[in-house]
DNA sequence: CAGAATCCAACCGGATACTG
DNA sequence: CAGTATCCGGTTGGATTCTG
């Protein structure tokens, strides 16, 4: 089937092959967009963190939520985890190279909010 | 009282001032983290766009999501909205100045997400 | 055309308690 | 220390129907 391209009523333009980027808006939202995933991420940036470090540098978020997200960004390959002695055990999650690609966007979003007011912006207008 | 800085039982760095700059992230992913929210925001970058070409454009969403999502950036001042004329109602949304703000990072997102294997990665491990 | 209303499912995130 | 288990509420998102 050839590429459609049709003219609305009033002769606006073709919306039909409009599609192709923003979905990866959309994919990237779902690996990063996590509440807390992306302060993960950037805790990790400058080293190996153990676990309970990171849960108190995060303060607010519950181990539950650390783990899971954890999990989800080892499964993705953007953090290793590794397993550092026996005794009371130890944890070190660092990021991985593919994970350091994330970094830019990362403070990109970072950079953003913070150059925005502290209020009126995050709070619900209703 | 002044700043705390303790060492952990291993000597391991402070935690304590660590959590200046995540929440920024945190606060970026709760305005743009919408799974549409960046690609409305996207789909506006080039000039306005009526409620039903956005729909459209963003095959996948439902209409009652992008209403939603555009309102709530409606009130956050990152979307404008403009009703055009009286017969069949039309309406126009229009990214505002803040609102083009915010493209960069998306940008970046869109970058990132576009350079990543297309299996395997949103694909959930378990 | 541009929504609002309703209903519902899934996921996200938090609190607490427990384990090796 | 590094988690897991359980429960529970809120939010998100989707389908469908209705309206002016």
């Amino acid at each position: 089937m050839e590429a459609r391209v049709e003219l609305g009523p009033r002769g606006r333009k073709s919306v039909v092959d409009a599609c192709t980027k923003p979905c990866a808006i959309e994919r990237g939202m779902r690996i990063l967009g996590g509440k807390w995933t992306g302060s993960i991420l950037w805790h990790l940036k400058d080293g190996p963190v153990r676990f309970n470090d990171l849960s108190r540098m995060i303060g607010g978020a519950s181990k539950k939520m650390i783990a899971e997200r954890l999990r989800q960004l080892e499964a993705r390959g953007l953090v290793a985890r590794e397993v550092i002695d026996g005794g009371p055990i130890t944890v070190e999650y660092r990021i991985t190279p593919f994970g350091e690609t994330a970094l830019d966007c990362l403070d990109a979003l970072r950079l953003w909010s913070e150059s925005l007011p502290a209020d009126g912006v995050d709070a619900n207008g209703s």
